[in-house]
RNA sequence: GCGACUAUAGUUCAGCGGUUAGAACAUCGGUUUGUGGUACCGAGGAUCUGGGUUCGAUUCCCAGUAGUCGCCCCA
């Protein structure tokens, strides 16, 4: 007992001491930061066929591909995201870099990509510009279901068009991804928040409105009624809900070619056969959205109502903004984590992860080496070929292969390198033959067509 | 930012105020020479961190941290 104490303290010094050489007096743990994760082997299926389908979507849809830095200047995002917007208050990774740049981790895509169309004058490309973006974005957020602090979106932006036909695509293609990817019980949520102007009027409105029922909303809601009252219509307790009810709709309230422009919309939308549903008080919480508005959810559970797999909406206004030419633009995005937890929760197919149907095994040194060059060329005729190189036991790689359910293993030894030859070993039948070095690929390409007709017919 | 619950091998879980903290799966090795799957044998590997109570804490208490789940917000 005692010496394995002392081991044990020997053991803890050590680690520490490795630690403080190594670095300051932080303790290393081996463990991600809050809110982090890493895509392990094992969920790769889920989000290859994700990324499979999003990429391929944005091709059929004539996108073209963008991919902008993580890292931007602050005021990108709090020009379009506005300043006192939650994400901009209080989720943003910010950081000041040695050249004293006051830069963030991206909350989000939209602003990076209205960015680089303004950067690189895309406005003389012919319009509209369809852009299709996918990468990490940070918030600083609590941590729960669904919801971390380093997660992954897939947008897809037009730009230069303001016909609310295009409104309706993006719907189309979102509905289409979410359908390809095997989701199906989707429900979008869709509204018009009119333009910068017209919601001023109806704001005035509605403060007047929440200013009269003041005395019955509870204390948080109270304080948001001379700073956000559209924020308002998102609290979920009965009190406020009732109130909202009665509230002013700025559906009501919106300007002709607003009111005109969420009709076409919607007439477009019926033609698509996707599920929609207007939903009067959807006010999302970034601030460069114009008109258009809307969400996608699952829509068997309340919960996967709740949790919104994607949204977007018109942003007429943010390339001028942003000092650009004026430039119309819709667009939307998914939470690609989202929807792979929704196509796991639905248990969809996923990316098939090709697995090699033949092991090559060697025996001793000489037969070492020579499986080398053997590998590379087996690999390079396109037939994914496992190996266990590292180990010197036949029972062990053999093992090692049968573990990997492949149909063929070549086994290499000191005799057949010197013949330049390989014994060909049939993992189902147990028969094996030796065949010319030179030989094998085609040899291995005739045995493996026949094992997948054995496969079939079976 | 607020609240609830949880924390034991790589994973899923046992367990007890007191000898050496168990199991399954996984990993590695062995059951004679250059032949796998099954079987048998064996090995390595864990009480989140820091305080407190106690003769003694992995167990009880407190704090921190992390995870999970709500609220908020969003994707």
């Amino acid at each position: 007992m005692a010496s394995s104490k002392s081991a044990k303290q020997k053991k803890s010094v050590a680690t520490k001491k490795s630690a403080t050489s190594a670095r300051a007096e932080e303790p290393l743990a081996m463990q991600t930061l809050r809110g982090m994760r890493d895509v392990l082997p094992g969920d790769q299926p889920y989000w290859q066929q994700a990324r499979k389908v999003l990429e391929r979507s944005a091709v059929e849809y004539g996108f073209s591909r963008v991919d902008m830095p993580v890292v931007e200047l602050a005021s990108l995002f709090e020009r379009s995201l506005g300043r006192d917007s939650e994400i901009v208050q209080k989720q943003l990774y910010t950081l000041t870099t040695k050249g004293n740049e006051r830069a963030v981790l991206r909350p989000e895509l939209t602003s990076s990509v209205a960015r680089a169309y303004i950067q690189h004058g895309m406005a003389i490309l012919p319009q509209p510009v369809k852009l299709f973006a996918m990468g990490p974005v940070y918030r600083y957020d609590n941590p729960q279901e669904g919801r971390y602090r380093e997660f992954y979106q897939a947008e897809y932006n037009i730009f230069g068009e303001q016909d609310p036909v295009l409104d309706a695509q993006v719907v189309q293609l979102a509905h289409r991804v979410l359908k390809n990817l095997g989701v199906r019980n989707i429900q979008f949520s869709v509204n018009s928040i009119g333009t910068a102007e017209t919601r001023k009027e109806y704001v005035k409105l509605l403060k007047a409105y929440f200013r009269s029922k003041k005395t019955k909303l509870p204390a948080q809601q109270r304080d948001m009624i001379d700073k956000d009252p559209l924020r308002i219509f998102d609290a979920k307790d009965d009190k406020c809900m009732q109130v909202c009810a009665g509230a002013p709709q700025l559906i009501d309230h919106l300007d002709k070619d607003s009111r005109d422009h969420f009709r076409r919309f919607l007439e477009y939308l019926d033609e698509l056969n996707v599920p929609y549903m207007i939903d009067s008080q959807l006010v999302r919480g970034l601030e460069y959205y114009t008109r258009t508005v809307f969400e996608i959810s699952a829509s068997d559970t309340p919960e996967s109502m709740r949790r919104a797999l994607g949204g977007g909406g018109r942003f007429d206004g943010l390339v001028e903004s942003y000092g650009g030419t004026p430039t119309p633009a819709i667009g939307f995005a998914f939470g690609i984590d989202r929807v792979i937890g929704e196509m796991r929760r639905v248990k969809a197919k996923r990316y098939h992860v090709p697995q090699p149907r033949v092991f090559l095994a060697q025996l001793g040194e000489l037969a070492k080496k020579k499986s080398l060059p053997l590998f590379a060329e087996i690999e390079q005729s396109g037939i994914l070929v496992a190996e266990s190189f590292g180990r010197g036991a036949l029972k062990t790689q053999l093992r090692h292969a049968s573990k990997l359910g492949v149909d063929l293993t070549l086994i290499i030894g000191q005799q057949e390198a010197l013949d330049e030859t390989v014994i060909v070993k049939n993992m189902l039948t147990g028969t094996q033959e030796t065949v010319a070095q030179k030989r094998i690929v085609s040899f291995i390409k005739k045995n493996l067509k026949e094992s997948s007709k054995l496969v079939k017919t079976k």
